[in-house]
DNA sequence: AAAATTAGGTTTATAAAATAAACATGTTTA
DNA sequence: TAAACATGTTTATTTTATAAACCTAATTTT
């Protein structure tokens, strides 16, 4: 009756890294700590957990001379949302 | 940017609980038990937890002398849940 | 030029949550 | 009357989430 919800998609933070992501064309840790309002550290494990998973990419480098982390959706990262937000709404849509 | 998630409600059996008894007017614990294919150790508990928090209102009777647990969604709940599928929207309506 | 602060994260330790396994209590059936 | 069933509850374990502490290097302040 009820689809199971990828549980590494229900969970807040990752849910909010995956939202932001699946909108822009890639986002830096700077940014998704704006937008989330996590703290660096659950953030830093969270986008691990997604690098970990396949749903995202990561990308390390420099700029001006301090550590960039940049992070992209990846295919896999995008269908695995709309399958989450699929079985979701058998939840949510009361009918 | 996003809004809180309540907890309590962003759980695959509570949610699915909820669900259920938001379309009906009354459910008992076999029922959810088998629409949830949840154990019913945990069925249980998250029962519980959901009435704990005022979502939900349990009765405790026998039938056929055995012991019957009925249980029903309350306007707090049903609110809690509203809300909950809207703050959600938030997050999976990539506009 | 040392000390303090900032930038950008990562690792680790703790707290909370989810879950299954074991238990409890009574009933029915062989 | 012993075994199996019905209906849950409690407890113990595993998993997960999270914040605090830590790290490295760059920059600013005194």
């Amino acid at each position: 009756m009820f689809k199971a919800l990828d549980p590494l998609l229900h969970n807040q933070l990752r849910l909010s890294i995956m939202s932001i992501l699946i909108s822009v064309d890639s986002a830096e840790f700077s940014y998704l700590l704006d937008k989330t309002e996590a703290t660096r550290g659950n953030l830093s494990v969270q986008i691990n957990k997604l690098k970990d998973a396949g749903y995202i990419s990561v990308n390390k480098s420099f700029r001006n001379n301090y550590p960039l982390t940049t992070c992209k959706i990846s295919k896999k990262g995008i269908s695995a949302f709309e399958k989450y937000v699929e079985a979701l709404s058998e939840y949510i849509n009361k009918n």
